[in-house]
Parts: C-alpha cells; sequence; structure tokens
DNA sequence: ACCCAAAGCTACAGTCAATAGCCATCAGCC
DNA sequence: GGCTGATGGCTATTGACTGTAGCTTTGGGT
C-alpha cells in the first residue's frame, strides 16, 4: 500500500521533532517508524540509513537555525546584534535539543555537503554581526570562529544541562553579552 | 582463570586509551575486552555496563583536565594564566579526543557523582584566572561560565574537526586569547 | 485496461549490550 | 596439605537494533 504523499523531507521533519522530545541518543529507526505509523525497514525506501537520517536531522537544524539567525540580525548592529544572535541560539537549542544535540559532533561529508554549506552560511551571519564592530577583514575569520566556539559552547552546555544552570541563567547570559560585546570593542579599537 | 592484577580502573584507562585511538563513538564492549585479551561478559564483574563505562572514562577525562590546568595556572595571573589555560584545553583535546568527547554531553548522575566533583573543580580554577582580572565576587560565577563556553565550543569544535581549521588555526587561537583577554579587562574595569 | 515503478511488507542476518549460570584459581585458615 | 569461599574468568543465550533480500500491492501514465 503505497503512500505517494511521504517525502524523505517529512520522515527527517518527524525524526528531529521526535529527537527534541525523547532526545537525540535514543532516536532509532523502530521509534521513526512508530511514529509514522510503519515497519523499521520501510523506511531505507526514503532514507540511506541512520547514519544518513541523523545527518539531515543535523541539516535541518542547522539551516533553521541559521534562518532564525539571519530573520533575528535583520536591521540590527553592533550590541543588538550580538545579544539577539546569542538570543536565536539560545531559544533554539532550548526548544528543540534533539536538533541541536544532532548538529554536536556530526562530521562533513566533502566539499557539497548540504550541512557544511549552512554551517558556513552560518558563520557568515556571524561575519556580518562583526562587521558592525569594526572588525579588520584580516581578522573576521578568527573572529568569527571564536564566536562560533562561544554560541556552540553555551548551546552544548544547555543541551547537556550541564553546570546546574540555576535560576540565575538569564543573568549568566547576560554577562556573556557584555564580555563579548566588550571583548569585540576592545580588540577592534586595538 | 582469575587475573588479580586487574582493577576497574585500569579497564577505564584502557578504554580511554583506546578511545582516544578509534574513536569514542566507535567504542564497545567487544573491542575492549580484545584490548583486554577477554570476552566481553568478563568486563561486567568490574564495570556496571557501557554507559558505566563511558561516565567513567568521562570522568577520567575531567580529573586529567582539571589537574593539567592546576598545573599549569601555578604562579600565572591576567593574560598569562588566560593564555595557559586555553593551551591545556587545546592540547588535551588534540591529544586525547576520544577522551575529550567522552565528556560532550555527559549527564551528571546526582549530588555526589565524581564527575560532577571534577567539573566543579574546573569552574573553581576558572574562577582563579579571573580572580587575577579583578572581576567582581558577585560576578565570578557568570564570569567563569562564560569562559567555560568558550572554552568548551573550542574544544568541542576540535575533536569534531569543523568548520576547516585550516593552517590559520594558531592564529585563530591567539585571536582568541587576545579577546577573552580583553574582555575580561573591560568588563571588570566597567 | 495494462504496465511498471514506488512504497510498503515479512523474513532474516549480523552486531551489540547485557544476563544467567558454570568453572577455575587463589587466599586464608584449620 | 587440603578444604572453602570469594573473585574473575568463561560459554550460551536473549533481546534490541541496523540493514538487506525479496515479495506484494497500489496508483499514475500511456
Amino acid at each position: 500500500m503505497p503512500r505517494t504523499g511521504l517525502s524523505s523531507e517529512q520522515i527527517v521533519e518527524t525524526a528531529a521533532s521526535l529527537a527534541d522530545e525523547i532526545g537525540f541518543a535514543t532516536l532509532t529507526m523502530g521509534v521513526v517508524a512508530e511514529r509514522l505509523d510503519m515497519r523499521p525497514p520501510s523506511l531505507y525506501k526514503h532514507v540511506l540509513s541512520l547514519d544518513d537520517l541523523q545527518h539531515r536531522i543535523a541539516t535541518l537544524a542547522m539551516v533553521e537555525l541559521g534562518e532564525q539567525v539571519r530573520d533575528a540580525l535583520q536591521g540590527k548592529a553592533g550590541r543588538d546584534a550580538l545579544a539577539a544572535l546569542l538570543t536565536v541560539v539560545r531559544r533554539y537549542a532550548t526548544e528543540h535539543p534533539g536538533r541541536y544535540a544532532a548538529t554536536i559532533g556530526e562530521p562533513f561529508r566533502g566539499e557539497d555537503d548540504p550541512f557544511l554549506h549552512a554551517a558556513t552560511r552560518l558563520l557568515g551571519s556571524l561575519a556580518a554581526v562583526l562587521g558592525g564592530y569594526g572588525v579588520s577583514t584580516a581578522n573576521t575569520d578568527h573572529a568569527a570562529r571564536t564566536l562560533r566556539c562561544l554560541l556552540h559552547g553555551f548551546a552544548a552546555l544547555l543541551v547537556a544541562d550541564a553546570f546546574q544552570w540555576d535560576a540565575d541563567i538569564d543573568r549568566t547570559f547576560e554577562w556573556m553579552i557584555d564580555f563579548a560585546d566588550l571583548g569585540l570593542r576592545a580588540i577592534s579599537s586595538k
């Protein structure tokens, strides 16, 4: 009984939502199939392997995060842009822990990997934020990577629920924005 | 044929080294047993489960990293201390990718989890570095967490081999130290 | 109406974690 | 020196999971 309407994109979307609910680590072909009301082997008609599915979830996450970042960055510069960037990443990781977890440690598969594409584009957004700080073009790559480290570390520790993020998490978050803002100002006027 | 000399610590140590060699994700009870010249079920006499083994590897990594950080921080303050801190983390993640990977996303198991203990102690080292910058005591927690995010993001992206770290990685690394140094100076004199 | 490709299924093989239950060895003690 | 119990190893087995082979059914296009 072929179901013509079911695309691989829908499967990835379903699997991603499931990962957000039950955790990325516990995502199996079995639970995905169950959610879609099918048997596990049928999934292989749409997806190469579990590894492939996981990679696609990571790609979806990176694309979604990138879009939200670009949306939030419109018309903003300087500290506003920085704060918006951090806020979006924080919200995405909180609302979609499974999707974000999929991106952690996920390797790129060659030159034209969509996941690499999405990650590169996100780095471009970071570079745009840095532009407003007057970071010299020779240093934008280094600065973007540094910012990426800060963002990724924050998101990764968030989804891991590390360091007993107590009620003060909002204050830590504000402190982090100040720190990055002042650091970028100081380094660009050096 | 009982082997009296084999302790669970040795098994964890062996498994950690194996993880550094073949990758944390591909670490199974089978390969650990093979390395130790035993059958997989025998490992369960020393270790509760694969999960337990992984948690112990994460703990070992956090303890080792913490010790190396404390060693490197002796007699240093300000930018020197910050640079030493980043250097140690970078070296540890590079030399022991499997061990560091074990710590990523590893949850704490209750109040008296040795892994939590080691992580808390590492945060203390970060606080010590911050002391040299004159960060107010009310903000050391926020600052230490922020620093932890930066360090963790850097290490996690390192072991994931993300963002095509090309030859310029050393320059990015130096840039990051400058950024953190100037950021801490600026925020503490605010 | 017919064909064929798409999309589902059952059955099965291989891998892995984990348990049950058995046996060999060593330490301490009479 | 020989018993005894704890320790640490083993084989056999179960159950979950990934992935493949091959069959069947449906629906769109001619």
